[in-house]
DNA sequence: CTAGTTTTGTACTGGTCGGTAAATATATAG
DNA sequence: CTATATATTTACCGACCAGTACAAAACTAG
């Protein structure tokens, strides 16, 4: 066993940077969906070859689901940050603006690849949507337990519906990202946020 | 000129129903979106071969704004008659009950077609997109118009603003669309229903 | 009947799809 | 140096894409 620095390939470096190759990955994906990119579009946006995409990242649909981990562990990811705000209003709010300013900032594709990735698809992309469809899931369950423990901890009314709220919520959140594919601006979003909370219970 | 009655033909007579042959490709469209529909999908459901699809519906992108006007126009949609509703709650109450229970049910693909057809999509489909968005702009124009008449009959407040509400409204029954796709229940939308009109100005 | 009109099924177009075989290039290990 | 391992480029695969040419079929008009 020969002691190994971090990085001690045998064989051709690679040419590209795998993370800068994804993250072009993801924002041809999150503009145009699954079934509506081609590799061509993914290798002419990541600068390399088939040979090599296909090396580095399995297939078009492994490369997709990568690129959706990507998407949620960006530092600029706004939703499990939210969740760990002490009170549930303020799980809520966070949540919201954090989505306002996200889904409508001009410096990235507007609304949000794991919602409109592969909403309506064919069957090559069906595994993909299941995919998406149980993140979207995932999400909503996280904010329901968090709002369970809200209540739990007297922070929400035991009259609450912890899974209503979270449907609620989510359906807002979600309704976000078709409105932001509509152009609305983050302003106008904020404005939803505001009205969503008033409905929050307090 | 001679006297016609309602059909008076000459030349071979079509062997299927267009209006039943656009009730499919509707269908299809909904599930698969622009992008994921091919051709053959289509003329498999509609029963026919594809010349006489290019001949009675010009080309997929027109046979698609077809679809989407016929989708509009069905007995079963529910957004122009909410809009002829007395008051300004009742219109929103009749959209948000009327979503939760078109976009959720179970005899037809789940969701809208309007919001999921083209959302994220390829270059072949920009025209599709744009025309989809500007479907849902005027929609929700439309409703924000409705709650500006209201405010003018007194019947909101006018501290209102007529645009924010109008985006409000949009923006859950968009979200409710996704929901749908997930596997929402008409039940739960309902109750997504009932919590959105909580923050509705009474 | 014939002439004219439209729809039908079959077969085909050029182009693009996702994916890969094979040869060459560039690194490390010894 | 040689041997080995990995990445690169080029060229290609069969399948499918949206769309169409063409001839046979089925109707009306006269």
């Amino acid at each position: 066993m020969s002691a190994v620095g971090s990085s001690s390939h045998v064989g051709r470096p690679r040419a590209f940077d795998m993370d800068t190759a994804l993250e072009k990955a993801l924002e041809v994906f999150w503009r145009k969906g699954y079934d509506g990119t081609s590799l061509s579009d993914l290798t002419e946006a990541m600068g390399i070859n088939k040979p090599s995409l296909y090396a580095a990242f399995g297939n078009k649909e492994q490369l997709f689901l990568k690129a959706i981990e990507l998407y949620e562990s960006r530092p600029c990811a706004f939703f499990m940050p939210a969740l760990e705000k002490p009170t549930a209003y303020e799980v809520a709010e966070h949540m919201l603006y954090g989505a306002a300013a996200n889904m409508a900032n001009k410096d990235q594709p507007q609304g949000c690849v794991v919602i409109q990735g592969a909403l309506s698809c064919s069957e090559a992309a069906a595994a993909v949507k299941e995919a998406l469809m149980n993140r979207r899931l995932e999400g909503q369950q996280k904010l329901q337990e968090r709002f369970e423990r809200a209540k739990a901890e007297g922070d929400l009314p035991a009259s609450v519906n912890a899974e209503t709220l979270a449907r609620y919520l989510g359906t807002v959140l979600q309704g976000m990202a078709i409105q932001a594919n509509n152009g609305a601006t983050p302003e106008q979003l904020r404005q939803v946020a505001e009205m969503t909370l008033l409905a929050f219970p307090r």
